[in-house]
DNA sequence: CTCATTGTCCAAAATTTTTTGAACTAATGA
DNA sequence: TCATTAGTTCAAAAAATTTTGGACAATGAG
């Protein structure tokens, strides 16, 4: 596992709004994102409550960190994620949060329903 | 053409941000969505800037309206296109409106860089 | 060093989405 | 009535995305 010069993700001018939107736009990653949200810290890829095999997700994460939504840095053989908070605000104001409002809104109907 | 009973689309509490997400994450879709966001009295397919066929704008319009994105109204032959923009806000505040700012700023770079 | 843990990479398989074309319906206008 | 316009439907083809499995690499613990 090499530690640098990899994990590529585009700069905060390049990221497409499309793109985001797709990468937004799948069950698996949008709650992800909404676990990614509520933790400043970020998690670390086995930390997530998914149901997928490891090589599922780091499918998913690459789609993630391609389309500018998520960082990824390398802790030993972990790979810690954090949500692209500041970037996506600025590059597109109020998106991320009128997402992640409603993704934490979702999580609790499911938490009362019963989950 | 049947006038009534048909072109189903969910009811606002019924949106799901994941299928509207993945219907936006399209270059096609996002654009007629861009379109529609200027038009307060809506358009009809005829009249959106896509270089694409009849039968695949149907495809691609019935996405949208799956997605609880836009209203289809038909009016004679037509169908006219209104996006859900007070359903949208009250579902996700704030979702469409970071999103359509974007797509307004992007076409603007785009007659700007002379297109 | 050796093992277990984390996760990557690659290629194939499975699935879904998008695109196409031909045939068709409904409304409109001459 | 007949032709035109606007869009739909269906099935097939094409393309893209997602899922899987096996082999592998790097780190950390013992």
């Amino acid at each position: 596992m090499k530690e640098d010069t990899y994990l590529p993700y585009p700069q905060t001018a390049e990221i497409s709004l499309c793109d985001v939107l797709a990468a937004l736009g799948d069950e698996l990653r949008l709650a992800i994102v909404g676990q990614l949200a509520v933790e400043p810290l970020g998690l670390v890829c086995g930390e997530f409550n998914c149901l997928t095999s490891k090589t599922n997700l780091t499918y998913h994460v690459a789609k993630l960190r391609e389309a500018g939504v998520v960082h990824v840095q390398p802790e030993g053989t972990r790979r810690r994620l954090f949500l692209r908070v500041d970037d996506l605000q600025s590059r597109f104001p109020g998106l991320l949060d009128s997402i992640v409002k409603e993704a934490a809104a979702a999580r609790q109907a499911a938490v009362e329903a019963g989950g």
